[in-house]
DNA sequence: GGTATTTCTTAATCTTGATTCATTTTTTGA
DNA sequence: TCAAAAAATGAATCAAGATTAAGAAATACC
């Protein structure tokens, strides 16, 4: 639905009809299966992604061979490598469908274009991405401020609905411990 | 110097003169001596601040009373407590200067003022807020992929010059362990 | 509807880094 | 310049969570 996306936006900054013609005219849905990858390591990102039905994860591999997921996104959330982005340098991520999902995608190019198309997008982002980095260092103060155990009970007690979503070794990733240790705090809960 | 601040902003978008004389206009210098605090805790964040000369840290009070520094700014960053910031609510964070510095401050509001005079501001706040989200999310990755002590090592190896200029105590909070930690591993160096 | 694959659980042992407490070294400021 | 405060070091003990190795339970798929 391509309503998801303008209508997000016009919870940040107004659109006029042309303004939303040209966003649809700019972006492209995509209809994606568990388990399908929008990006894989090597490639470069040249695209966001913006979710409006399902759920995608951000992940790597990390030294010991295990994936280590960064980021999830749900409804109305934009996924993207923004650092391939930016330099334009190839990932080492995956981005991948936990469910599915179907996503609006528009290509770094296409978003430039848009910006001096229609400069409310410009603040529209830069609300988005401020957003995403206070989010991002509440996580890095969460990560120092509380034990593994700790983090897994807040997390579960903020995002009930969430953990119902995805399988519990994806939630384990996140979080930053192994699936064996999260079976042992949720043994303990009883 | 003002100049610091407005040579940044156009290293990103183009300014005229007359934007320039907005933002100069807009914006307040402080000198700022070695341990003041810009912000405290329960006060609400009203401005940002970006680093001129010197260097700033963010931290909080963890459950073990101990600082926990999250950010800190040296020159051509920026600082503040977006979350108090956007949300007007109090903060739990102090902002202090680590050495002797001088900052140009701005309010939140006579920014939003300046977003409508200067809309290249706001393009420039969006790619700012971007690379910070960017770097905020390499930092989670690199938590939660190296050990505490590899993280030292390539910190150490990456900004040699920042290690020299703060305590190693700090670099120790910020890197989320104790210093004895800290102390044990640069002995092992050796 | 049954088999294969995914996901979750349990338990024993091991490691990394915290804690505690004491001492030394460095820096600061009157 | 010297006393006091701040910062760094060292060593012994402890704890949170990892690792390894099974096995059980769900889910998916043919």
């Amino acid at each position: 639905m391509l309503n998801n996306l303008t209508n997000h936006i016009k919870k940040f900054v107004k659109l006029d009809e042309a303004d939303e013609e040209l966003i649809n005219q700019a972006v492209t849905i995509k209809s994606v299966k568990k388990k399908t990858f929008l990006l894989q390591p090597d490639h470069i990102c040249r695209e966001l992604y913006f979710v409006s039905k399902g759920c995608l994860r951000l992940y790597f591999i990390n030294k010991k061979l295990n994936e280590q997921i960064t980021q999830f996104a749900i409804e109305n959330w934009w996924m993207s490598d923004h650092g391939s982005l930016e330099s334009g340098k190839p990932s080492s991520y995956y981005i991948q469908a936990v469910e599915n999902s179907e996503v609006i995608s528009i290509s770094k190019l296409k978003l430039e274009e848009l910006f001096e198309k229609a400069p409310q997008l410009e603040r529209y982002f830069r609300i988005v991405q401020q957003r995403a980095f206070t989010a991002s260092q509440k996580r890095i103060e969460y990560i120092y401020s509380m034990s593994d155990e700790e983090r897994y009970r807040h997390f579960s007690s903020l995002f009930p609905d969430f953990i119902q979503r995805i399988p519990q070794y994806m939630l384990a990733s996140y979080l930053g411990f192994t699936p064996q240790f999260m079976s042992k705090i949720r043994a303990k809960k009883v």
